[in-house]
RNA sequence: GGGAGCAUAGCUCAGCUGGUUUAGAGCAUCUGCCUUACAAGCAGAGGGUCCGCGGUUCGAACCCGUGUGCUCCCACCA
């Protein structure tokens, strides 16, 4: 069979992925083996599949496809978020292009067309992750809002209400007066802005002067109820208790004196907006303030509540005017009654909505909470777990994180007003009351205890949703029905899950959140290790945005480089723990990389019908000149070519074994990388290569395919397309490298890797020496060895002059002039040349070599000669150091010697 | 304002218990090669005040202190 000159992905990745899925490869069911379950973090169900995705997946699936290879039974369940906030403002935004809008729909009308969209692009970006090659258990797709996983959402709802840890309250909230709901407190996103501080001078009732305030938000000020002063202030002692006008709306309100007032900002003085600031709400409680709204759910102004103020025409015309124009309009309008003292430029924060952007206003509303102190407090394990490790964090440097914002929770706001999402389960009769109840049947039995009057038709639900966290922290649980239908025999099985990859930047909406449901509602943790992958950037280390068009099109990329490169490429560049810096040109190594494996596969197909049987005719493929020698290294050569690799192997298996329990991936496949391009291309297949249509043994040849097919079971998680295709290439197998399993590793014998570590530095000298003189590649030189013990060279000697292009090999008690010296730990090689040395240089290059090593010599010496170092230190710490005492000590003496020759 | 983390080659990072030939890798750079698997390649090389300063120690990239510079998290002084 022809292979092509480059390796062509495409064909390739589509044929494995068919052929995999229709294998049933990626299904799991509960068997005696031993659970490695993995839930992927849910991408938004209208979300298209970006780097962060990738890195995320790609990770996951190298997780799972190494468990499936370790014996391990491998799950790994897909599914989507309904994502209420943005997938509703997707619909919304779907709705205004079509001319509707959704305050004309009803909440069925809107749910159902919400629906018809979710289904038309809802999933798109699990088809996009099978492109990545992800091996996700399809059967087990699963989705936020599917029926089983709407009740089990809405049962802990009323579980947590009946435990007293859900309550309805009037609070000062989060508002998004562009989505129009409330937000938690993690939704919300503070950001530098420059504004201004306007000082509003406030006129004393009784004439005697005003008070200057210093306010960013003069548009509140109709909301104003008091001015407050620190009642150390001395500036305002005497005005405290009297009255000051209102701008504008002419309301007469107290100046009233509190501690929290620094009297160092701004003018000493503090306008209170009770409607319209946390804080505010806090004092005006405090000094039973009246709290007056002057903006609605959209952050217009609206007069309504000001009727005691009987507004004039001209807060009437504020009316339906936006926040922003508002404050303009108001300021101007101050200052035409020459009320601005002044305005200064300001670097203040504003809280921003994370999905829409807008700024956030605080706003007094009725919504729903869950006392979160309460919560972790009657489940210790939500806190201790993380401090003891008993759910491992990587990095670990977030579990301060954690046990931080564990440590000052506040109580989270759970209503949004929104429709698509979880209804929250209660209901209404017309008189303010309500109950907690799953339908409206139960509601109406609850109420009919109370009220036997009360007809069915007559009560309604709330018509707020819940935020979608309150639902994905069920995730872990509910995908396995553990909450819908509880101790089914494959939640039994799957959970606790074993590892979870996700984000930093949702430790606190999600991870920390799963956390707590794990432990409430099944006493259990949700998982074992939680992998926290960096943000990806752009190579400057900027954050990728739809705004600098910095991100890249990611099924764009896996078409040009193939899905094995792009997860090579966003894994190599994503050190564990760190934010990783997104450059195609790690794409273009993954490429490269993926056609070195496909050349060695040619190199290693062109020999397969070249075999010799027996070890007789067995050809080194180097020169007539070797065969002449006396004594016949040429069995032996590869012999020592073949037993290092495999003694490599299993070292390098053992180390990656070792940093996967680490989840040090990225280091995992660098060394893989480097085993691959390094010791089995650059070492081993050089070292075994047989000269140009010259045979090779069958035992050598089988030998190499085996490695082959074992270096590609190693780099299968991580490169899992190329790694199956040259698996089928390389011989007939009938079994699938997808599911073979992993063969214990055999021990390495230290010994022989020296050697080889000794054979590559021999060579990688020798090439530098000819390289330095000026030794053209092809021009061949005498190559001789004076070595304490000529054995180990002996046995290699065949590599050796293949790979310095060395015509013969002898061996030499003493040095031998006219010669280009070169020393390699103790031993000495002499390179004998027709070329017309240049002597200056060489001297000047064994001058350098000289005075570096009799500099190092010193160092040790004087370590050596250190009493308290010969008292302290450990014995192996002294046994090293006497040992590069000698060694240096003999290289000296090379080189003095090789200056005599010259 | 509080907390956490980081600073090692041009870039991205390893360096795990203080001692492993006076610091390693990949990428980039430079030199030489179209050597019959691979120029998306081969062979080789150069490149470092381990952020500054002080301390502990026989010995510090590593531990301690301090300064500087970044990053992140938390917190609505209007």
């Amino acid at each position: 069979m022809e292979l092509s000159k480059n390796y062509i992905p495409n064909e390739v990745e589509s044929r494995w992925y068919e052929h995999w899925l229709g294998k049933g490869y990626f299904n799991s069911k509960p068997d005696e083996r031993e659970a490695y379950t993995v839930v992927i973090p849910p991408p938004n169900v209208t979300g298209v599949l970006h780097m962060g995705h990738c890195l995320n997946n790609t990770i996951q699936d190298i997780l799972i496809r190494r468990a499936r290879m370790h014996g391990k039974n491998a799950c790994w369940v897909p599914g989507t978020d309904h994502a209420s906030i943005a997938t509703e403002a997707k619909v919304v935004g779907m709705l205004r292009e079509r001319g509707i809008t959704k305050s004309s729909l009803s909440r069925d009308e809107f749910l159902m067309y919400a629906w018809e969209w979710k289904e038309k692009y809802g999933g798109i970006i699990l088809q996009q992750l099978k492109k990545l090659g992800c091996s996700l258990d399809w059967d087990r797709t699963s989705f936020t809002m599917d029926s089983d996983y709407y009740k089990a959402v809405i049962e802990i709802f009323i579980k947590l209400h009946r435990e007293g840890i859900i309550y309805r309250g009037l609070r000062m909230v989060n508002w998004d007066p562009v989505s129009k709901t409330a937000l938690s407190d993690e939704e919300v996103i503070f950001k530098d802005i420059d504004s201004k501080l306007y000082f509003v001078s406030y006129p004393l009732t009784d004439g005697s002067g005003s008070i200057t305030v210093a306010t960013t938000r003069p548009e509140t000020i109709l909301g104003d109820v008091a001015i407050c002063v620190n009642p150390t202030d001395t500036r305002y002692t005497s005005l405290v208790g009297k009255e000051v006008i209102v701008p504008i709306i002419n309301r007469k309100i107290p100046v009233i004196a509190d501690e929290y007032v620094d009297a160092e900002f701004g003018t000493g003085a503090l306008k209170i907006t009770p409607a319209h600031d946390k804080n505010d709400n806090e004092l005006g409680k405090k000094h039973n303030l009246k709290a007056i709204n002057t903006l609605d759910a959209e952050g217009k102004f609206t007069a309504e509540e000001l009727a005691d103020d009987t507004p004039s025409e001209q807060v009437l015309s504020y009316n339906g005017v936006d926040r922003f124009v508002l404050r303009k309009k108001i300021v101007e309008d101050i200052a035409a009654l020459n009320q601005i003292q002044k305005v200064e430029d300001y670097k203040g924060q504003v809280g921003t909505s994370e999905r829409t952007g807008a700024i956030i206003e605080s706003r007094l509303s009725l919504q729903w909470f869950m006392d979160m102190k309460k919560f972790i407090g009657q489940h210790p394990a939500i806190v201790s777990s993380v401090a003891t490790d008993k759910i491992k964090f990587h990095p670990a440097k977030l579990k301060n994180t954690y046990s931080y914002w564990m440590d000052n929770i506040k109580d989270w706001c759970i209503s949004r007003q929104l429709w698509w999402g979880q209804q929250i389960p209660a209901w209404y009769d017309g008189e303010g009351n309500y109950v907690v109840a799953a339908t409206r049947e139960e509601a109406f039995e609850q109420f009919k205890s109370q009220n036997e009057k009360i007809k069915i038709d007559e009560i309604f639900q709330d018509e707020d949703c819940l935020d979608t966290w309150f639902s994905s922290w069920l995730w872990p649980m509910e995908v396995f029905k553990g909450v819908s239908s509880p101790g089914n025999p494959e939640f039994n099985y799957y959970y606790p899950t074993t590892t979870l990859v996700t984000g930093q930047d949702i430790i606190f909406f999600w991870v920390a959140r799963m956390i707590m449901a794990g432990y409430a509602f099944k006493d259990k943790q949700p998982f074992a290790d939680v992998y926290f992958t960096g943000m990806v950037r752009d190579k400057q280390g900027r954050k990728m945005s739809k705004q600098l068009g910095n991100s890249p099109d990611l099924l764009g990329l896996i078409d040009q480089y193939g899905a094995d490169a792009t997860r090579f490429g966003i894994l190599i560049a994503s050190p564990a723990g760190n934010d990783i810096l997104f450059d195609e040109s790690a794409l273009e190594q993954g490429r490269n990389f993926n056609n070195k494996l496909w050349n060695a596969l040619k190199l290693i197909k062109m020999w397969e019908g070249r075999q010799t049987f027996g070890v007789n005719r067995e050809s080194s493929g180097v020169s007539e000149v070797v065969k002449s020698k006396t004594h016949d290294s040429r069995l032996t050569t590869h012999d020592f070519a073949v037993t290092w690799f495999g003694n490599r192997l299993s070292q390098v298996k053992m180390e990656v074994d070792e940093m996967m329990g680490q989840f040090r991936l990225s280091e995992a496949l660098k060394t893989i990388y480097s085993l691959i391009w390094d010791d089995f291309c650059s070492w081993y297949l050089e070292w075994i290569k047989p000269g140009f249509e010259q045979p090779i043994s069958t035992s050598v040849y089988q030998k190499t395919v085996v490695y082959f097919e074992e270096l590609m079971q190693l780099l299968h998680p991580f490169m899992p397309f190329i790694t199956e295709e040259i698996y089928h290439l390389l011989q007939e197998n009938t079994d699938d490298l997808c599911v073979k399993q992993v063969q214990a590793i055999p021990s390495s014998n230290k010994s022989i890797l020296g050697e080889g570590e000794l054979l590559k530095k021999v060579i990688s000298a020798l090439r530098d020496a000819r390289n330095k003189n000026q030794i053209k590649p092809k021009d061949p030189i005498k190559l001789h060895i004076q070595a304490d013990t000529i054995s180990g060279y002996q046995s290699i000697e065949n590599i050796l002059m293949k790979q310095v292009n060395a015509e013969s090999i002898t061996y030499t008690k003493e040095s031998i002039a006219n010669t280009i010296v070169v020393a390699v730990e103790k031993d000495k090689f002499f390179i004998e040349t027709e070329k017309q040395l240049d002597s200056t240089t060489l001297k000047a290059e064994l001058l350098k070599d000289l005075e570096h090593q009799q500099k190092f010599l010193e160092s040790v010496l004087k370590k050596l000669s250190n009493e308290r170092f010969v008292q302290n230190a450990k014995p192996e710490v002294i046994a090293l150091e006497q040992k590069k005492q000698a060694d240096a000590q003999a290289r000296i003496k090379t080189i003095e010697e090789s200056l005599k020759n010259l």
